[in-house]
DNA sequence: TCATATAATGCACATAGTTTCAATAATTTT
DNA sequence: AAAATTATTGAAACTATGTGCATTATATGA
């Protein structure tokens, strides 16, 4: 009996390999191989599947950049993503900057059409890869800042300054913000509010589609402590809250909970509420200190598309 | 300009690489990769063939069974086969003959169906295959000798022994012809032809459509001097005629060309040309003394499907 | 810069592959 | 050994994939 079950699933194994082989080596059709083989093409894509299933078949990936498209899988796979870009680690920043911009100018050329809008957050990341980005093709878009703006004349972090090349090199349309995204009072940020060159932006916001945004961590290098918008104090005081960092000035934790505080009244930026419902949500950033604000955005689902590099992607997945 | 063509380059492979992988790893269809990127789904189609061509993709199959399947491939294209099948190589022929079993009797599973008539060859191979085949399933077929009866009572390797214990086995039908393969004179051969027996029997022969025939080499020790049909004269003067061997008691030389001779007038087979009109002809046989009669039996096309061992393989691809 | 050649795109159609379902065959249980 | 259960099968309906062709976009050369 044993004996007869063993030469059993030797025939299938035979049949089943021979199948294969026919199939992705040989490049005959399902068609044909029935035909050979003297049975119907169902048995054939019942066994072909069958191969699959067994690992008699093994596909691979082989290029150069497999490692980057497993690590986006995987990403992809445990935050939800829509998409996962990863570029090689770089002792040099502005490497990394370059790569992403071309993977960025890849993937804004499949999400974009002429005249749809484009939101933009802040940055020096993104500053930096708009800085460098080559479009695909010139598009008609609109550029649109999601945020008032950061920083003092002469460093050009704040939002203006990123639509304004971005649009430029598109040679589409970009809209400006004429108001801080830190305003001093309540009070103040709800007139700039009912500015009418404001809220006319605000308004756009909500038709956005396709945003564009950083993450940023708390720590004292932060370029929101060396803009001026914000204290070391105000930072402590969000630590203590728990935030991890921002998101288009949305401070968030670790878990990807919002964590409100008394300054979110006096900032101007798209509301968490609204950003969540923005079809798709691309954060790019990298490097160990903006972990714990990247697996914020990731697991409150701020961002969908994440574009980042190698080590980060090993260290989110590591966290995930 | 080579730098952008460089990151054009990358940007390609890039791309093609996710879809791979989205479509051969992690298993979405091309619509849902169209859906996920923003492409159309004939990029998708469109990309996935460049990926295979430009060898992103590789697909192996993985199998104990691989290195015979690759063996029956290759001589499959090089013969113009329908269909070879290679088992392991072993010191012990009965291992051989029983691994021979296992797969011809997949293999007339597949060919055969209920009614249907098999013709039988002759030969030491063919009996001690047939001795250890277990049918997949009982058939109604019917077992037709294609020759004459070989040897003496107690030699059991003539037709009708090996017709009968497979009619016995599949539980079907098993014709038995009641004449000598090799006769006196010519004289005594066409009175046999005309006996009711005999030619009700070369009549069926008419209408078989698969057969199962053994391949003999001109060695000494050939089962055919052993039986005393025929004397190592008979030998001497058909190896002077350049004959190989023979199939189906048809002589042939190594480049499968029919070497006609003064026995053939007295022998009672099927005759070649009848032989190659039939759709599917399974030759068996293996060791070193009948390569020569195999390459002939091969590219004389006397034969479409080939059942043999590893090695045997090996050395008819080499002298293909 | 414009005209021309060349390549990329997406639609509509053609081909290939999978799944459902009803029938048949094999297996297990009684 | 008969009955009940489970697995296998192939035809047909469905889904997925590939391709020819007209169109649009891109590159090339005057």
């Amino acid at each position: 009996m044993s004996v007869k079950v063993s030469s059993d699933d030797f025939t299938e194994q035979k049949i089943l390999s021979k199948i294969a082989q026919l199939y992705y080596v040989d490049d005959l059709n399902q068609q044909k191989i029935a035909a050979k083989l003297n049975i119907s093409r169902t048995k054939v894509s019942r066994s072909i599947n069958k191969a699959k299933q067994s690992n008699i078949v093994s596909i691979k990936i082989n290029s150069p950049l497999e490692k980057f498209i497993e690590l986006e899988s995987a990403l992809e796979k445990v935050f939800e993503l829509k998409e996962c870009l990863v570029v090689p680690s770089n002792e040099d920043p502005a490497q990394v900057y370059g790569n992403m911009a071309v993977l960025l100018a890849e993937l804004l050329d499949r999400l974009l059409d002429d005249g749809d809008m484009l939101g933009i957050g802040w940055g020096a990341t993104l500053k930096n890869i708009s800085a460098s980005l080559v479009p695909l093709k010139k598009m008609n878009i609109k550029m649109v800042p999601l945020l008032g703006g950061l920083g003092k004349v002469g460093i050009e972090i704040h939002t203006n300054s990123v639509s304004s090349m971005l649009g430029q090199k598109y040679g589409g349309l970009s809209y400006a913000i004429h108001s801080p995204a830190v305003l001093d009072s309540r009070q103040a940020k709800e007139i700039m509010e009912k500015d009418s060159g404001v809220s006319e932006i605000f308004k756009l916001c909500e038709k956005i589609e396709t945003a564009l945004i950083g993450m940023s961590d708390l720590g004292e290098d932060s370029t929101l402590i060396k803009t001026g918008n914000f204290s070391i104090d105000d930072f402590k005081y969000l630590e203590g809250l728990g935030a991890a960092g921002d998101v288009n000035l949305i401070f968030i934790n670790e878990e990807g909970k919002e964590i409100k505080n008394k300054l979110d009244e006096r900032l101007l930026r798209m509301s968490p509420e609204r950003l969540k419902k923005v079809k798709n949500v691309i954060g790019a950033a990298f490097g160990p200190q903006k972990i714990r604000v990247m697996l914020g955005a990731l697991r409150g689902e701020f961002i969908n598309i994440l574009l980042t590099d190698e080590n980060t992607a090993i260290e989110l997945i590591k966290n995930a």
